[in-house]
DNA sequence: GTCGTAGTACGAGGACTCTCGTACAAATCT
DNA sequence: AGATTTGTACGAGAGTCCTCGTACTACGAC
């Protein structure tokens, strides 16, 4: 099986995380997998973009390390990292989720 | 006196807020500013960049509504606009200090 | 008035980012 | 096996951002 690389914990940077979230495209994707669409797939998402951009915008994601990334078949599930970020940047998540 | 353009509370993005903060010279600013530098003159802050270059990340927080800046005499103070943030963002600007 | 200080305006260089299309790889389905 | 689906790799274009130096303005001090 495929795999994906992720940052650990303690590797997760403010300006990473900070620039990730600066862009409105990935702050939509932030919002739709709080909703609860972590089990659709990339392409499933509501996006103004292309799907390479698409591409683009959940590995800049996954290397900031606000989600995972697994394989399921030939597509890809997402989730929220929420407590490893909450355990790094306490209440950054929730105060821009709330933005 | 000359005068300065400031958004009002309501104009307030969180796209220009992250996108500000994600910056590490304007962070340094912000986290001066958090510990009373507020009687400095941004010349006075302690940054790696040049003057004009200064000017530019002033600026920066400045349009996107992060500090607040007033003449005085040939220097400018500048200072937080703490809660203005706050109702605006909650949490945010105490997020991003902390990390 | 002259000098010094604090900041701005302007232009330029270099790097990065967002966007896309096309071509491709990997897994699944028929 | 062949077709389909999902996502990636790559390159390219356009725009933005960070950085700087130089020249300039506005204010205050002597």
């Amino acid at each position: 099986m495929r795999t994906l690389e992720h940052p650990g914990v303690e590797e997760l940077t403010l300006d990473a995380v900070l620039s990730a979230l600066a862009d409105p495209v990935r702050r939509t994707i932030v919002a739709q997998l709080d909703v609860g669409h972590e089990d659709q797939a990339c392409i499933a998402f509501d996006l103004p973009v292309s799907k390479s951009t698409s591409t683009h915008h959940f590995r800049v994601l996954r290397d900031a390390g606000i989600i995972r990334q697994r394989y399921a078949g030939t597509a890809i599930r997402s989730s929220l990292r929420r407590e490893d970020l909450d355990a790094r940047f306490p209440g950054l998540l929730d105060a821009v989720l709330r933005g």
